[in-house]
DNA sequence: AGCTCTCTACGACACGCTGCCGTAGATCCT
DNA sequence: AGGATCTACGGCAGCGTGTCGTAGAGAGCT
């Protein structure tokens, strides 16, 4: 019996390593990084890096006889996008933040305060 | 053939009405809400407000024979949630933050930096 | 050239989630 | 009692995802 995981998670699991080394990796390189102490297909790895590129997450180009892969967006800049979308996805968008600032801790209402001032002030 | 739909968009359905309702729905009065122009079954709405109520996302009561369901968040709550659950599960929380306010427009940023004004001033 | 290694491409299968419905049984109205 | 209305339970199909296997191309060794 298998451990239920929530959907998506190798696909995560992938951009993890990708994201940690920041580079272009090959499917090898990212395959023993994922594979410690586990058995681990290399094509499973294949087959989740080629799901990404439909997606858009990675980008890949030819290195020799194999393909490097890439993120096309920063760790922080993917999690800024889908909180994006799904600020976009529902309804009014002024009272969606008002609940969402009261999510934040002090500290990451501070942060926040500080930038929109930083911004304002060009 | 069927239309490509995102997943959970039946759901998705489901809790509009309820929103635009806003209060205790019966899965009748729902069903009518839905059924416009198409024919589907009124055990299709029930089993979707089962899996609802299961995920948390409605909850219900009897009410005479028929149980009355009601969204445990307003829309906005739902939205603003799914957002701090993104931010919390990526990395760096100011970095995504400062992407975050990137995507913003002029007036949500305003509406923002009033937001936590107001809110640091008490 | 022949063999072996290493990759990619293609395909496959199982399982969970979701959309969708049917049937059986309970409850209420008349 | 009979019909209408609900819930509970179960079931099926399609899609997304995790996971592999196999075939075939290309590079390097012998």
């Amino acid at each position: 019996m298998k451990k239920k995981l929530p959907m998506g998670a190798f696909e995560d699991a992938v951009m993890e390593v990708l994201w940690a080394d920041g580079g272009w990796m090959t499917p090898s390189e990212i395959h023993s990084e994922l594979a410690q102490g586990r058995t681990l297909a290399y094509t499973t790895v294949t087959t989740t890096l080629v799901r990404l590129v439909e997606k858009g997450r990675l980008e890949r180009h030819p290195d020799g006889r194999a393909f490097v892969y890439h993120p096309t967006l920063t760790r922080a800049q993917w999690v800024a996008a889908r909180m994006s979308e799904v600020l976009a996805g529902g309804g009014d968008r002024t009272t969606v933040l008002g609940h969402f600032v009261e999510t934040l801790d002090e500290r990451q209402r501070t942060q926040l305060r500080r930038m929109l001032a930083a911004r304002g002030e060009q």
